[in-house]
DNA sequence: TTGTGCTATTTGTCCGATCATATCGGCTTT
DNA sequence: AAAGCCGATATGATCGGACAAATAGCACAA
């Protein structure tokens, strides 16, 4: 057992470094509770703030279970989270170094229809605008975009020009922030994305939906279809 | 604009609330350079290490940008990220109350395949262990597991029962922590994996791919093959 | 045996002060 | 005019101290 008496640690990133150095080797198994904040910060030469805050990311990152009194231990079973970042098309493709492209396919404002309504809370007879745009890099087909934006919380999207640049953008701009709920999912293409996407229908597709809601209002419900071979990837 | 001179802010908790609420609220715009940690201190009424700690999760959560000498801006395109729990199977099923069950359907120590030992850098030669197995809901299909397991690396998984229970149960008592990245990605189900999970051959699977390293070696690979209709959901 | 209340312990949070570090902008030099 | 230097300033981090809140585990009562 190397307990580093000597290592000048002094930060709390050392510190975090230093615990989860010892929980990878093995020092600390899943399950061991760990030495109290106070004990700690003694044998690091830090403040107990010090240890708190490194134990404390830790937690945050699903490492550790901290109770009060009952102390901190390492995750039986690393509840690991995965964080994805979910850019706009725009950066996602310009961050490849390929040539964005948008193109408004159709636009039309009509009654929302029932799911609609449902998952956007929308009273009967409410007002939307659909909306169909397809995002392409360096000319290949990138993702096909079905939105519906709710003329009741945003009647000035009806008036908004999409043709320049996609709805994303401009509801960006629009709504200062939202709640989100966001899914994965694959579904088999139908003729017509698999038009726009050069892919055969019934191929499967990778699939984002997003719903955002402002104030417990709701705003826009979008799906996302991405070109064959899509991977949402992360590393941690 | 209503600057909240008396309400009683005293914990991080309040601050970042009451920072968010100016945000959804449009009083600081996107790209608006808000007050400096001092300064809001002391409107607040707290210290400045208060104010530090909403602020730095607020950035943490993609709402702010900060930077030393130029300050604290609303993030001008807000960079959502999404956080998504990866539990075990295990987990999953029994957490919406279904009843969960486990098969090994295959099993069986060769040489690693090319690209295997490309993903996981294992010598020319290196053998692994290759497992199918299927875990299931109340009885309905959930997910299929095609799983490698490098032996080089953890050559005690060939002697490991995994008649009982899972492959992935065994690995996280077995791997003390490790550097994992995972892929989603939407596949079209052969006809092995459409029987098994009551599908169609050819019907979209929504598929996760997972690969793990321990201190640089690969350890183990595996693709998760869910049932029809899975979503993988989060909401921020 | 079982339930109930108390207490010591451990984490959670806050404070106010201090030093560290990055960097914006203006000033100086070339 | 361009390049490089430097101080002012805002965030970043740490410290030591203090109090708050939760609760595990014990003591005690029914």
């Amino acid at each position: 057992m190397n307990d580093d008496p000597s290592a000048d640690i002094s930060s709390y990133r050392d510190v975090k470094a230093d615990i989860l150095r010892r929980i990878t080797e093995g020092h600390w198994a899943p399950g061991t509770l760990l030495p109290g904040e106070v004990e700690l910060a003694e044998s690091f030469g830090v403040a107990r703030a010090t240890v708190n805050r490194a134990m404390r990311e830790l937690t945050d990152e699903g490492l550790l279970e901290r109770r009060r009194k009952a102390g901190t231990r390492v995750r039986p079973m690393p509840l690991r989270s995965a964080r994805f970042e979910i850019p706009l098309v725009r950066a996602e493709i310009e961050a490849t170094g390929a040539v964005y492209r948008y193109a408004l396919l159709s636009r039309d404002a009509r009654q929302a229809p029932d799911w609609l309504r449902a998952r956007l809370g929308l009273a009967k007879g409410a007002r939307a605008l659909h909306l169909a745009c397809l995002h392409s890099a360096d000319g290949a087909p990138y993702q096909f975009e079905d939105r519906w934006i709710s003329l009741t919380a945003l009647p000035a999207a009806e008036e908004a020009d999409f043709a320049a640049s996609g709805p994303n953008e401009w509801l960006v701009k629009a709504v200062p922030y939202s709640e989100v709920e966001i899914s994965f999912l694959a579904t088999a293409a139908d003729p017509r994305i698999a038009g726009y996407l050069s892919m055969d229908p019934g191929e499967p597709v990778f699939t984002a939906e997003r719903t955002t809601w402002w104030e417990g209002r709701g705003i826009t419900h979008v799906r996302l279809y991405f070109a064959r071979g899509h991977r949402m990837t992360t590393r941690y």
